[in-house]
DNA sequence: GCCCGCATAGCAAGCGCTTTCTACGGGTCA
DNA sequence: TGACCCGTAGAAAGCGCTTGCTATGCGGGC
């Protein structure tokens, strides 16, 4: 671990200074002297040392990608797209060429969630993606929002892959400090310990004087400045999940079927809540009656998985042995859903339709081919990737959904005639 | 951003060093001075400057794990398994209490794998795992073993998990030549390779003072003090994919399988090999002739993926239409396999019979439930992040395997009887 | 009653890198 | 020919935190 700038500089017969400007490509060096540079990090096989420049810096090449199970398909494909976008697209080569990208799976717990994002936001991470549906709870939610904005305000990108945008930092603007109860702007001290603190005024080069309480931050000092600016400099890639779930119902109801299970997914999840949304808002369309039965063919799971599936499954047959047809939270809770009525002794479609939701690679696979509703995973995780790093103007609002399609296949068919 | 452990001292009216030792609580501090400084911390929501910290006590709490494909879910169990294990587990709270766990997308390529390697080695990581079978390459593999070795000889904890351990470094690979003396540290416990490799001898943190000493177990205030003690301090959890693999092809013998096909992954993967290895084993020693059949009746696919094992089982029947069973690389491929099966019209296990590897949770719910061998993977990813975290003794000699086990279900039976 | 030692807290020196600001040589424009 | 400017490189001041060493106050042993 030894060797340091110093030793690279005195190898080439340089300064520390400018061996920094060679490695960070920022500044005009003579092509002799970069060669020679060039060699002795080379030779002495040198490693910049990431926290020393990030504090010099201050920022970091650190991309934090919160999921809720990395286990889980279905993030492991946006984190990957995500991912995949870190590398030094402008081909600089230069220290802000390639983002450490690293996921943080949260195992669905808000607690953890925050954790992570304390611990994103001590590293002062360039950016943090946020996947899959936000946990709807009145004491989360707000501390999650301020924690969020705190980060934002603080220079890191933040953008929301899959979940509804935060709401809006309702009443009195100018303190960062958004949610009610939430020791209002306190420690507003902030702006005045930062100039009181330093003896050397206004050397700081970014947050220094920001005036008011712009949300923005700094403009161009680091990279990602210019790209963000709705308020909150937080942005959104949100998923139809509700029109999706709609045509999906819609798609069980020209089949014929009449009555639908649902078995969905933890309630306090958006997720789970907007498609819900959409099937009952198709159901309702269709007739009012069938809405009311809405209520008792939900069964809610524990969670995305595939035992949610099979137990909601026994679950549903139990209340009503009659449902023609189950929807599924998603693909993998399907999967379980078909393994119960497999179990039941029920034929797929034949005696019952199951529908799925996602379109993960192994639904097409499964036996028979699971009816769901895709959803371009890969594409948003690679349109939450460039706006993290503001490689692309952020959607007009802040907010970009990306749309559903339904996946006909052949787990779903008309009702038996009987 | 603002704020710093200047601004929380001068709030709580003690210096910068006092908060510093109540946050880390490696040092007495008067119990209202401790509450003071807490309250201080609390009302102006600091929170530490990770780089900062990181060059000042030259650390980090960053670990990163490697995976070759972060959307499938064998990376995934193993990743959250680890990822798991980073909590702080004596609830100590203090700074080394959590780690920032991070999964790193090397999309099996060599080459970002190192790049990953570097960055996490630019941030000073505390520890890396390297998961999943390794790619063989005559190239690529002596540099990954020296960057690795560079990595451990700079205070990160090296884990391999699933992969074989590093070769010797034998002698003479003349380039950037990794590390004369380390590999007589084999014998040697602990300090050896510790002490040798700082320069600053007594420097380091360590069991330095402490003074009060809350007996913590844990060796000291920085994590990986004593644990790691093989010589290069690269730890590995193996898995036995060889003996599973002889296992799954044993039961296939056993049914009365004669013509078993083969879809194996991409040939450079140490995973493949060993598994290939295994099955060949177990043919040869039923019979000598079986194993003549094997090189045609193996297929190597492109990766590790459904497609793979499409195409791969429309290779095999087209080389030999009578096979009686199919292998596959893993559960994943296995799904492929059976797709294009299907879609030829046969059935399995009926006409055809079909077996996986890892048993991936999806494995149980296909149709027909898939045989397939079990790889604790979970238990895998929590040992090698035991490992990591110095947590858990290293196995004698370093590397530890853990065992497969055959899981028998519907999709193999007795070949047909025509 | 004095001195020693212990428990606490502060001082200040860095950690290795970035980034002004300054220095300097040579070419250019009057 | 002299005042300037441009292109380069170095000196040095931190970035915010950790930690060895030092200072202070107090209780107890002789």
């Amino acid at each position: 671990m030894a060797v340091t700038l110093a030793d690279v500089a005195a190898r080439a017969g340089v300064s520390a200074a400018t061996v920094s400007r060679v490695l960070s490509g920022n500044y005009p060096v003579a092509g002799g002297t970069r060669t020679r540079v060039l060699r002795a990090v080379e030779e002495l096989e040198y490693v910049v040392n990431g926290p020393a420049s990030a504090l010099a810096a201050s920022s970091s090449d650190l991309v934090g990608i919160l999921v809720h199970d990395i286990a889980d398909p279905f993030f492991g494909i946006i984190a990957g797209a995500v991912q995949s976008e870190m590398g030094d697209g402008d081909g600089s080569g230069g220290r802000n060429g390639r983002k450490l990208a690293v996921v943080c799976n949260t195992g669905g717990s808000p607690e953890r969630e925050l954790t992570y994002l304390t611990l994103l936001q001590r590293q002062r991470a360039a950016a943090v993606v946020l996947t899959g549906g936000a946990v709807e709870h009145p004491e989360h939610s707000p501390a999650l929002a301020s924690r969020l904005r705190r980060l934002a305000d603080g220079g890191t990108a933040v953008v929301l892959c899959g979940r509804p945008p935060l709401p809006e930092p309702d009443a009195a603007p100018g303190a960062p400090a958004p949610v009610p109860g939430q020791r209002a702007a306190t420690d507003e001290p902030a702006g005045g310990t930062e100039g009181g603190a330093r003896p050397g005024g206004g050397v700081r080069p970014d947050g220094g004087i920001r005036p008011g309480g712009s949300a923005r931050p700094e403009g161009g000092t680091r990279p990602d400045g210019g790209a963000r600016s709705e308020g909150s400099g937080i942005v959104t890639v949100s998923f139809d999940n509700k029109g999706g779930a709609r045509r999906l119902t819609e798609h069980l109801l020209a089949l014929g079927h009449r009555t639908i299970g649902y078995v969905a997914g933890p309630a306090e999840r958006t997720t789970t809540r907007d498609r819900l949304d959409g099937h009952r808002l198709a159901l309702g369309a269709h007739s009012p009656a069938l809405l009311e039965d809405a209520e008792r063919l939900t069964v809610h799971g524990g969670a995305y998985d595939r035992s949610a599936g099979y137990d909601g499954a026994l679950e549903l047959l139990r209340r009503t042995p009659r449902v023609t047809a189950v929807i599924a939270a998603n693909d993998t809770v399907a999967l379980g859903i078909c393994a119960a009525l497999r179990d039941q002794g029920l034929r797929i479609p034949e005696d019952i339709s199951v529908a799925g939701f996602d379109d993960l690679p192994f639904s097409a696979d499964a036996a028979p081919a699971l009816t769901t509703v895709r959803l371009p995973l890969h594409d948003a995780g690679v349109r939450a990737g460039r706006l993290a790093l503001g490689r692309q103007a952020p959607p007009p609002g802040g907010v970009a959904t990306v749309q559903a399609e339904l996946m006909a296949r052949a787990s779903t068919a008309p009702p038996r005639a009987d």
